[in-house]
DNA sequence: TTCTACCCGC
């Protein structure tokens, strides 16, 4: 007995080594072969490993897990189980996990192999990946049934699936009914939160964590910083850098991508910069970050700079490289070395143009006046039916006042029935400015038909380690009041140095109450006016204002923060939904073309 | 065998 025990485990050593080294179908076929004629075949142990292997490893086969786990293995352990689910969770058909998982409840010998930890959380990550919210609700059920509602892997994985699924307050509740967190459950939470673009709530995640001395590590830090980046939070992102050098993060390469990203997205280069050439270790994230960074301030000259360097440190550029390059050379007018940029990606590095990079390639020819180009690349991207294409191409017509390719762009979106209120006022705002009272009428009923719906504009402005949020017209911020007595100073005083409010612009807007370009109803107060506002009276003079909006600047509000950047001698940087704009001494980093 | 991270943009 113990001799063939003894040959068996040196057999079972053997064929494990052998996996090991097995890359392809075939050599897993021989091995298999090589199980049966050792008569090894019902050793559960082989068997499981076997199917672990085909399930799980890069090399392995799915197709050959199911036939091994269906013919070869009568009596599934829960490990067995586990392989199945585990290999389908993570295959392009996770559905298929979720099969296994019901078969599992439901098998015969159910009592011998329940679900455990991992069951669930393999499940679970399947129910992510089909957004099942429904099902996941009901693992969560079955979870609570067997136990295992105190197990924090599982409780994270639930929390996970359901922030996947876009219910994110169901994923707090889980988080809070938890009776022992650890700390990758408190990062879960925080990307939780940011994957769900509730930044602010990942913030205030920290500020728990902080008061009940949870501690922090690299994935802590990373979490916030994406979400400082997001909100423009410079001032916190900065204590996280001081946290970070504090507890030694500064070497780990994420940490510094992140910061990197960081101190870009609030708008702070020379930030990035200082980060950038202290890191030791680089990859394509650090060095997109800065070629992104720099593309979104409209330098393009410093994107390509940062490019050229990364090829000499032989770094693979990849997708996101060339967004960041093109975005740099259209915001600049580098039309050629944009074209050039374009060609090169497939041509020298093998990168297929996606839908995006169309629309930069749309935005470069439409920004610099080649509309006939630009609707040429259009037509010629085997992308003619993507809205945003066509209305990157109006957008471009309404900074160059061209009626007739304004025309072909709308008339493409009603063709693909993504047309919206905000298409219609681009067009009208272009027939306005070519004194075109019929074209204006049309659209004004087009309007009318559709009814108006506009996404509610914006502003934040960080002060201290207080984000203040405003919208349009706000009445809701504590110290409303002052605010506005402020703003009539404020607007005289960049009155006297030349500001004009842009009645045309806002007449155009009049007829609709609404210019998609700009954050609300016409003759009404912009939320980052508010935002400035607060932040000259907030803030000691001389420092600079940082404001992030989720719109584009409109036409007035542009020329309100030149002046007001020339009568108070302050330096504003506005982050809009596309790009950056540095307010200096009464000029726009733009230079009035965005 | 399981859980959390950076570049795009939703």
């Amino acid at each position: 007995m113990s001799t063939i025990h003894t040959f068996q485990a040196s057999k079972t050593k053997a064929i494990l080594t052998l996996l090991q080294g097995c890359n392809t179908l075939k050599r897993l076929r021989k091995i298999h072969a090589h199980v049966i004629t050792n008569g090894l075949q019902h050793h559960p142990s082989i068997c499981s490993k076997l199917l672990n292997f085909c399930a799980v490893s890069v090399s392995g086969s799915l197709p050959y897990a199911q036939l091994l786990f269906h013919y070869h293995i009568p009596n599934p352990q829960t490990q067995d189980w586990n392989s199945m689910i585990r290999g389908f969770s993570q295959s392009p058909s996770p559905l298929q996990a979720i099969s296994y998982y019901n078969h599992m409840l439901s098998s015969s010998s159910a009592s011998d192999s329940p679900p455990d930890t991992f069951s669930f959380s393999f499940v679970l990550k399947a129910c992510e990946r089909v957004r099942a919210e429904s099902k996941c609700r009901e693992v969560h059920g079955v979870v609570v049934r067997h136990g295992y509602d105190m197990d924090v892997v599982v409780c994270t994985n639930l929390m996970k699936s359901y922030a996947g699924n876009g219910s994110v307050d169901n994923a707090r509740r889980v988080f809070d009914e938890m009776s022992e967190r650890d700390l990758v459950c408190w990062n879960s939470m925080i990307s939780c939160y940011s994957q769900a673009g509730l930044h602010h709530e990942a913030l205030n995640i920290f500020s728990l964590m902080r008061n009940q001395n949870v501690g922090l590590d690299g994935f802590t830090l990373v979490g916030l910083l994406s979400s400082c980046a997001h909100l423009g939070a410079l001032n916190t992102g900065v204590t996280m850098h001081e946290l970070a050098r504090q507890k030694g993060f500064l070497g780990s390469v994420y940490v510094g991508n992140a910061l990197i990203d960081m101190y870009a997205k609030c708008g702070d280069l020379d930030g990035a910069l200082c980060v950038f050439e202290r890191m030791r270790k680089r990859d394509a994230f650090t060095w997109n970050s800065m070629i992104v960074g720099y593309g979104v301030h409209g330098r393009g000259d410093e994107a390509i700079y940062f490019f050229e360097k990364m090829m000499m440190a032989g770094v693979q550029p990849n997708s996101i490289t060339f967004l960041g390059l093109l975005c740099g050379c259209s915001h600049q007018g580098l039309v050629e070395k944009g074209v050039d940029y374009f060609h090169m990606m497939s041509s020298k590095f093998n990168i297929k143009p996606g839908i995006k990079h169309y629309g930069c390639l749309v935005d470069l020819f439409g920004r610099a006046g080649k509309l006939e180009k630009a609707l040429h690349v259009i037509r010629a991207s085997h992308a003619q039916d993507d809205p945003v294409l066509w209305r990157t191409l109006l957008s471009s017509c309404k900074i160059h006042k061209n009626v007739e390719i304004g025309e072909v762009a709308l008339k493409n979106l009603i063709r693909l029935g993504s047309s919206n209120a905000g298409d219609y006022v681009l067009l009208a705002t272009i027939y306005f400015r070519a004194k075109d009272a019929d074209g204006v009428s049309r659209m004004r009923k087009l309007i009318k038909n559709q009814g108006v719906r506009t996404a509610p504009g914006w502003s934040w402005i960080e002060v201290g380690d207080q984000v203040h949020k405003f919208v349009v017209d706000d009445k809701s911020h504590p110290d409303t009041e002052e605010i506005y007595r402020k703003l009539e100073v404020v607007v005289q005083r960049a009155a006297l140095h030349g500001y004009l409010q842009e009645e045309s612009l806002i007449r155009a807007c009049e007829f609709t109450s609404i210019d998609t370009n700009c954050s609300g109803t016409s003759g009404s107060c912009h939320s980052e006016k508010l935002a400035i506002t607060f932040g000259l009276a907030r803030t000691p003079e001389g420092t600079c204002l940082r404001i992030v909006k989720n719109l584009r600047v409109c036409r007035d509000c542009h020329s309100f923060t030149k002046f007001v950047s020339q009568a108070f001698n302050r330096e504003i940087i506005v982050r809009d939904r596309v790009r950056f704009h540095h307010f200096k001494g009464g000029l726009c980093s733009c230079k009035d073309y965005w």
